[in-house]
RNA sequence: GCGGCGGUCGUCUAGCCUGGACUAGGACGCCGGCCUGCCAAGCCGGAGGUCCCGGGUUCAAAUCCCGGCCGCCGCACCA
């Protein structure tokens, strides 16, 4: 059996995931997540959490926004325009395509604009046959990958469900740099679920129509030097497969140090190098080793509307190779300009200057009377386009001609001159710049478990990081038949509880079994209470992945099973060892 | 969405081609009991299956045919 097969084997035995809706067939593209998936996936979710936000909680902070947005959102973040493709089928061979690229290549009209309507008229007219076997093609229709709903009960008032959370971040920008007292740089994180109607989802957990997005809005300003906020990064390695190497044929990523990267231009912003050097470490925690994931820059014609440039988080699993566990995009200004004009509302920034500044400038002055008695009625007109001139070309042809030339008519130096001013500028307004990193929790959930199974002497052993494990001790009396070990395991398996732990208790069967059946849920640290307890009130516990034991007070279980989990001490810090 | 392959106890599977003694068999797991001084041990007992769903052919369908759903593999989109 494949890895792939083995692991969605233990998945659904287990309680760790399985396809939803099962008792009805399923629905391709959704699925559970059971007891001891929730549990890992909250424990990914926090494992983020530490290293998106807490770690910089001094300029980021976590929001929740709805999953539901109105139409006008995603119609200004573009997601209604471009998450819509048309498609086009070929009648005769079936094969698929984008109409308005086989148009473009058949015709070589541009087709930007046109809708399926359009599109399918001109397929007819112009006789576009199928680019692959020449077969006649079908009608246009159009695919969007938002899934559309009502909010309340009128029809008009159209909704959808978010494809990402990071419209949220964007449209509620304004309020949480306020609350934050409007400074730069400034992270906005969140963790929510999103939902896109994939046409054809397929590898299980890897693609869903619905699932957990992870991200960072990060808001900055573009005219800064960031370089000093990578201090102690510089050296940091990244493997990386730029969009120019790839257009060259190259598939291997090359090494960088995040420096490196930012001087030859690889990485075009240091902040975007800088996040991707800490979902490089994010993901190495989650069990990932370095030389098994690596960066892909997307090329132009595979990027994002809104971004300039764009890198892949890959990570090699089994079944499918390479697949991406996170985005890093170059967002610009792009979604807060968007909502500026579909809103109306200002969503610059104001920045002042440490010092205010005395800024010299030209300036354009019209005398209005002048161009008034002159001119009459064209005169609001004459008046607006100078006030958008370059005032240094209007005083060149000032001096040069002795006029200059605005809504077709000639104006002198009785009407306009321009003069130097001295301004005092206390600060700057501008639209923040953003960089994302966005991950998928799924798709980690899945790496993770990858990552951790292990066949030992035939059987299985989840070796998952310990900080990540669902259930973190297991209790166990060595026997079951003799009253006093039982009790005294179950007074250690509430003392664990009571300490906030999760833990495996189980009674049955021979300890061989229990430990396997504890070994293959990944339970990190196991107590056993034997006679010997009874005698001198000691206890073994054994490590998962080496399977030592030692030997130690029971009445310091709980600070060693914490020190084991969240310290990571070795198994041999914690008691003495046990013969055998 | 199309093409190819597939869907049988919790899990993995036998049976399907060549319809009927299939009351659908096995292994593992699960539950209970006994036993057990540390790694899936042993003994006894038990529960568990609308054979993916719907329709058709037939005296008779897990088995043949059609449609749907789901999964895997290829073509287009993506965290």
């Amino acid at each position: 059996m494949s890895l792939y097969r083995e692991i969605v084997e233990l998945a659904k035995r287990r309680g760790f995931f399985w396809p939803s809706y099962e008792i009805y067939g399923g629905v391709g593209g959704l699925y559970d997540l059971g007891p001891l998936g929730a549990l890992l996936k909250q424990r990914i979710m926090e494992k983020w959490r530490r290293w998106f936000i807490q770690k910089h909680q001094h300029m980021v902070v976590e929001i929740e926004t709805p999953v539901i947005m109105p139409s006008r959102v995603l119609e200004a973040s573009g997601h209604v325009e471009s998450f819509t493709d048309p498609i086009v089928e070929c009648r005769s061979c079936h094969r698929m395509f984008r109409a308005d690229h086989v148009v473009e290549d058949a015709v070589g009209v541009k087709t930007e604009g046109l809708t399926p309507e359009q599109l399918t008229r001109i397929i007819r007219e112009k006789n576009v046959r199928c680019p692959a076997c020449g077969g006649e093609l079908g009608v246009v229709r159009v695919f969007n990958l938002l899934f559309r709903t009502q909010i309340g009960p009128y029809k008009g008032n159209v909704g959808y469900l978010r494809p990402e959370a990071a419209q949220g971040m964007f449209v509620s920008f304004k309020r949480v740099f306020e609350s934050m007292r409007g400074r730069l740089p400034l992270g906005i994180g969140q963790i929510g679920r999103v939902a896109r109607n994939e046409i054809s989802p397929r590898q299980g957990m890897i693609r869903l129509r619905e699932f957990t997005i992870m991200e960072v809005e990060f808001f900055f300003d573009p005219e800064e030097d960031y370089r000093g906020m990578i201090r102690g990064f510089e050296g940091e390695k990244l493997r990386i497969l730029s969009a120019e190497d790839r257009a060259q044929g190259r598939e291997e990523p090359r090494e960088y140090t995040l420096q490196e990267a930012l001087d030859q231009g690889v990485v075009i912003h240091p902040l975007l190098g800088y996040w991707m050097v800490v979902a490089r470490r994010f993901v190495e925690e989650l069990g990932v080793p370095y030389e098994n994931q690596f960066f892909e820059e997307k090329l132009p014609e595979e990027r994002a509307h809104y971004a300039s440039q764009t890198f892949d988080q890959l990570v090699k699993v089994e079944r499918w190779g390479w697949v991406e566990v996170s985005g890093h995009a170059y967002r610009g200004d792009y979604d807060l300009s968007r909502h500026m004009k579909f809103s109306g509302q200002d969503l610059t920034v104001f920045k002042p200057y440490p010092e205010p500044r005395i800024v010299r400038r030209k300036r354009i002055v019209a005398n209005k009377q002048a161009i008034g008695r002159r001119f009459r009625s064209k005169s609001p007109q004459i008046l607006r386009e100078l006030a958008s001139m370059d005032p240094a070309r209007v005083e060149e042809a000032l001096k040069k001609d002795g006029y200059v030339v605005v809504a077709g008519e000639k104006l002198s130096k009785e009407h306009v001159y321009v003069e130097e001013v001295e301004e005092k500028v206390a600060g700057k307004r501008f639209i923040p710049h953003v960089v994302e990193p966005s991950f998928g929790a799924e798709r980690l959930v899945y790496v993770t478990l990858e990552y951790a199974y292990r066949r030992k002497e035939g059987r299985t052993v989840l070796s998952l990081p310990r900080d990540l494990a669902p259930l973190q001790a297991a209790v166990f009396p060595l026997v079951s038949n003799v009253a006093g070990i039982v009790g005294e395991a179950r007074r250690i398996r509430d003392k664990l509880v009571d300490a906030g732990l999760y833990v495996f208790y189980d009674e049955s069967g021979a300890i061989g079994r229990r430990y396997a059946r504890a070994d293959e849920i990944g339970v990190p640290v196991s107590i056993t209470v034997d006679h010997r307890t009874l005698e001198d009130g000691t206890v073994t516990l054994r490590d998962r992945d080496t399977w030592r034991q030692v030997r130690l007070p029971s009445s310091r279980v709980v600070e060693a099973v914490k020190r084991f989990v969240w310290e990571n001490a070795s198994i041999e810090e914690l008691g003495e060892p046990v013969e055998g």
